[in-house]
DNA sequence: GGATCTGTCTACCATATGGTAAGTGACCGA
DNA sequence: TCGGTCACTTACCATATGGTAGACAGATCC
């Protein structure tokens, strides 16, 4: 992998990376930088990359373009922080689920109830994990990489699961992706969903993660109760 | 708007829908219009629709932008005539497929062999399908309005499954919605794929069809082998 | 007080975008 | 042969885009 975001040598006029985020701990409001963030975050996972302008996203923040380009030199600049930031904290998220989860179905089903509580709390979270498989290989690169620990582990789990007997035997990767898609596009394919005549309320959401848990249950889990 | 003294009730200055294809029965090379509509859908499914312009169409067209205007009045018209096209198009592969399918299980894996099929013959039209709930309401409306039917069939045909006690119960459409979820990732996230460390060729792809029948089967058969 | 740094702003700019207006040449029926 | 339609073109245009250059107010340092 390349790596590092510090390239310390040789850029005086122009950056690459994002302008470094002053420390304000117990800040009460957010800082500019990091309200330019949320709201890039936001659109990102809304409308997609491209169709987001700079001029749109400092309309929204009351604040001149320029002041966005101050803090990350470039649009593609600006995404790459978006994605850092992004995948750090779905990375928390999962973990803190998982540090408080049980063994074998109960870790899937724990992870599963993890994501769609970011789906009521961050829903533009997953937003930006759906447009990654649209934005070609630097960025969801990035994001996946970030990522990498967790399926990894994730990958290992499965496969001992699956040599215990507890699992069907599948191929442990592929399967992820298996699971991975159904969930993402349970919560994300809104038209899909409307299209077929459930509005995607609070109410349905709930519906729908019932409804995929024990979908994955039956996939997955060898034991049928 | 409207500087022209006369304003008609209806507009015979600006169309709406596309200009009327000419019948062209047996023709060995596709027409113009034809051929704008295949670079659409292709640059539509592969890039989006926003990031898509008309000047990187025609160029590609070898054709001024202003024949692409001709033929379709906008932008968007050209966006609905692709997308009509296309749902026909998956349509009708969906129904050939059905046609000659079985029963029971036989025909979910009719459909999903069908659709790994257009992934291999057609990749730009699944690549559509994703883009579809990325755009709005008006155009993926429109699409998943004109596979309706087949959705309609298909919840019809889980129901009846299910009462038969050959499936295991749930929601049929939600159901529907997971089964679709997981093929098309299985199919259009590369990304994803490639980093997990699996290359997306041919040879993979057939592993990744294995892979998800098998546990669309364990998803849903009731009798286990 | 003056110098410097920080964060934001005004003023531009080259380029790209979707779209309009008005041709131009080939063909075609009268 | 002449007008008209068809398919496509050249010539523009208003607007939006990402990005540069530099001014300016306030804080901080000396």
């Amino acid at each position: 992998m390349g790596s590092t975001g510090t390239t310390a040598a040789s850029d005086s006029r122009r950056r690459r990376g994002p302008r470094p985020v002053p420390e304000r701990p117990g800040a009460t409001t957010p800082s500019t930088s990091e309200r330019i963030l949320d709201a890039a975050l936001v659109s990102f996972g809304d409308r997609g990359y491209e169709p987001t302008s700079l001029d749109a996203l400092a309309a929204g923040l009351e604040v001149r373009k320029q002041t966005i380009l101050y803090w990350y030199p470039s649009k593609e600049a600006l995404l790459e922080a978006v994605i850092d930031r992004s995948a750090a904290e779905l990375s928390e998220a999962l973990e803190a689920s998982l540090a408080s989860a049980g063994t074998g179905w109960g870790r899937v089903e724990a992870v599963v109830r993890s994501v769609f509580r970011l789906a009521v709390r961050r829903p533009e979270l997953l937003g930006l994990v759906r447009e990654m498989g649209r934005l070609g290989a630097p960025a969801a690169t990035r994001f996946i990489g970030a990522l990498e620990p967790l399926v990894e582990r994730a990958a290992i789990f499965l496969g001992s699961e699956m040599d215990a007997g507890h699992m069907r035997r599948h191929e442990p990767r592929l399967l992820l992706l298996a699971i991975y898609s159904s969930v993402i596009g349970m919560i994300t394919e809104v038209d899909v969903l409307r299209a077929m005549g459930e509005e995607p309320t609070a109410r349905s959401l709930v519906k729908r993660r019932t409804e995929i848990l024990e979908f994955l249950r039956s996939a997955l889990v060898t034991d049928t109760a």
